[in-house]
DNA sequence: AACCTTCCCTGATGGC
DNA sequence: TGCCATCAGGGAAGGT
């Protein structure tokens, strides 16, 4: 599922292929996805030149002159581009740990829920299997979008994410700690993979409930955040990267992760049997050891440098 | 207000 | 081989 390194990732790669491109076609095949009527997407984007492409958590943002056009990929949405004039790869690619589907470029078909057609051949297409993904007309730049977010979390790598205002997100709450990450009204862009994946790197349990975590260990928390975010969009995010680029590369995300998509094997820190469960209805990867039930010892804290993994007994710095 | 459950949707998967 | 039940999951909605 598209989680803020995949989004941004997409955002990276898309923008200098439309940044100041005209639209001169939108053709909507199921208007399911569309929060705004086909017609008023049209009348707002033919003519109208993309000026840039912002990102907010999972929200790609197209921003036009006099309004914006706002993407949610929900969970298998794909932002493609497809040059007519090259031949169409066959087939799609699916993704092990995520089951994200992903494709090079490809002829549209019954997902394809959007094309835009832009001024140099090229086509921008939405296509989502599951139809989780939403398509926002939001008017009149940042007024439209400040109130369009208004409910949204802290933005991680903004100025706006800094450790006394997570934990203020924080007090009052009693949920699992595994489903406060992935409320989007805390820290935005934070799904199942990088929820799971900042667990492991804090040493939490993720089925401990928030106010039971102790101080140092939500500070540890607030910078795995930001860790795993990170390596993520470091290593392209898991999917989308190899049908943007031209030369194919693959991201290399999922060979990378600790926990997510890896029950039954080894943990990469501490070798124990990775174990799989299920928290507020979320399946919820986690490694026994290194994220006790009962919390680790302070003494047994340790601080991760990058994203390497502190070995066992080399692990205090 | 915070929390929990249900629902949306379709392809993949497993049991028989 | 075919058929059906089950599962995955982001976020909105509705109930407590």
């Amino acid at each position: 599922m598209p989680e803020l390194p995949e989004v941004e990732t997409i955002r990276q790669t898309l923008e200098p292929a439309l940044a100041n491109q005209r639209v001169d076609r939108v053709v909507v095949r199921n208007g399911a996805v569309l929060k705004v009527s086909p017609r008023q997407l049209r009348s707002s984007m033919v003519g109208a030149r993309i000026r840039g492409l912002d990102r907010r958590g999972k929200y790609l943002i197209f921003r036009f002159s006099d309004f914006s056009v706002v993407f949610h990929l929900g969970m298998t949405g794909q932002l493609t581009l497809r040059d007519p004039s090259k031949s169409d790869a066959s087939g799609f690619f699916r993704h092990e740990a995520t089951g994200l589907q992903q494709s090079r470029q490809h002829p549209p078909d019954r997902h394809t829920h959007l094309r835009v057609f832009l001024e140099d051949g090229l086509v921008l297409q939405f296509r989502d299997v599951r139809k989780f993904g939403k398509v926002f007309l939001v008017p009149q730049g940042e007024r439209g979008l400040a109130e369009f977010f208004s409910k949204l979390g802290l933005e991680p790598f903004s100025g706006q994410f800094r450790l006394p205002a997570f934990l203020e997100k924080l007090t009052g709450r009693r949920a699992f700690v595994k489903a406060v990450l992935l409320d989007q009204s805390v820290v935005a862009g934070v799904g199942n993979i990088y929820a799971d994946e900042a667990l492991f790197v804090a040493g939490i349990h993720p089925a401990r409930r928030i106010h039971h975590v102790r101080m140092w260990e939500k500070e540890a928390l607030f910078g795995a955040i930001e860790l795993v975010l990170e390596k993520g969009i470091r290593f392209g995010g898991t999917t989308f990267r190899d049908y943007i680029d031209s030369d194919g590369k693959r991201g290399r995300h999922q060979e990378e992760l600790f926990v997510y998509g890896r029950q039954g094997q080894a943990c990469r820190r501490c070798g124990s049997e990775l174990q799989k469960i299920v928290v507020g209805q979320r399946g919820t990867h986690f490694c026994p050891m290194c994220q006790p039930r009962s919390g680790r010892k302070r003494s047994d804290h340790f601080e991760w440098k990058g994203s390497r993994i502190p070995e066992r007994g080399k692990e205090r710095n």
